[in-house]
DNA sequence: CATTAAGTGGAGGGAATTCCTCCAGTACTT
DNA sequence: AAGTACTGGAGGAATTCCCTCCACTTAATG
């Protein structure tokens, strides 16, 4: 493959994660295409179907976040507190709303490679959160997966929301999050039923 | 106007704010009129323009928002954490965040009536979390509309999660975030400015 | 109960999006 | 410099959505 097919291969992952994540999963290709700066036919030689470009940016976005739970959780050991923080404030900026659908739209004919990667992501995070339960940070009847999915739905674009207040008021409602995780908060409805794996 | 005809002007309007909760503010308006199980000429010849639907919804539930607010102030007196926990759980069912979208979207063009009723809907909730503040039951340092806000991105629909997730989900997510609302959570980024006004 | 005016449904033409292919032309690579 | 990988975007097909029109139905009224 030529060097710069590659590099335009990877704008246009990019591309579809911002424009995923600002217009929704059904927004048109060739605004995707647009907002990479490449043709349309580009797009498609590359990714013939829209799942397939919405699956390789589950691949790129799950990899991340593996990495970043990675991460922090080694961070733990010396300032568990901050390393959360850190990596809250990571995976908001990725967007994570904008991964959601890409996975739970088809979890049953997922390509295998995206499903292991989904799995290897869910256990670091799992991991993570688990840990920091232990150490007394996140209260204990919350689910990791409800803790993505909170994040995924605070950081959502709200389309019609002036564009300085979504990047004011998210931060903040993070934060206010993330007090309610801690372990004093109010007690919990029954939890959400197994089948509900998003991530 | 007759009796049968108002009847199937009050099932549009429900129609359409369930239908836009669900599938966004630019769902097409047959899905609407199906919903409502009327013919598409029905909604037309009440409701010229999306628009003008968009803001029967709006005065509808701003005005049930606001009834709620009312009663919730009132029963502060004797209960204001029940009261609290009232409202919210009513503004969740009532799906906010639906309406949003109406309001923010031409706030400049809003009719008169709907604007009016914004501001008094502002005011009565407004007045209710500063009463809540004074109690010493909300953190002083959020702003009401970002309680609106946080409660409205809780909700929304995720239009590809299995029905029963976010019917499980959400009330957990809920309480999470009120018990981060609470005084005694970590301090807040600076706050949202001020044209930011949504409710 | 008959009359009438108000109200209804949904087919279907038109406008607007979006998809996706095709091929003449561009530019890495060796 | 040659050759091959790669590109862009025009444009026809397909889909979606809008919205009017009119033959028919039903509530109100005397």
């Amino acid at each position: 493959m030529r060097a710069d097919a590659l590099e335009r291969r990877n704008t246009l992952i990019k591309a579809a994660r911002a424009v995923f994540a600002d217009r929704g999963h059904d927004a048109p290709l060739d605004a995707i295409a647009a907002h990479a700066r490449v043709g349309i036919a580009t797009l498609y030689r590359n990714f013939p179907s829209r799942d397939d470009l919405a699956h390789a940016v589950a691949r790129t976005t799950l990899a991340e976040v593996r990495a970043l739970a990675v991460r922090a959780l080694d961070e733990c050991v010396d300032q568990p507190e901050a390393a959360w923080r850190r990596f809250v404030d990571a995976v908001v900026e990725l967007r994570m709303g904008a991964l959601v659908p890409a996975l739970v739209n088809s979890l049953d004919e997922l390509p295998p490679d995206v499903r292991d990667m989904r799995e290897q992501t869910k256990a670091a995070v799992t991991e993570l959160i688990h840990r920091l339960q232990d150490f007394g940070l996140i209260r204990e009847d919350v689910v990791p997966l409800e803790i993505i999915m909170g994040i995924a739905m605070l950081t959502r674009p709200h389309v019609l929301m002036f564009e300085d207040t979504t990047a004011n008021l998210v931060p903040r409602l993070i934060t206010v999050f993330l007090a309610g995780l801690r372990p004093d908060g109010s007690p919990l409805p029954p939890p959400i039923p197994p089948n509900a794996a998003v991530l």
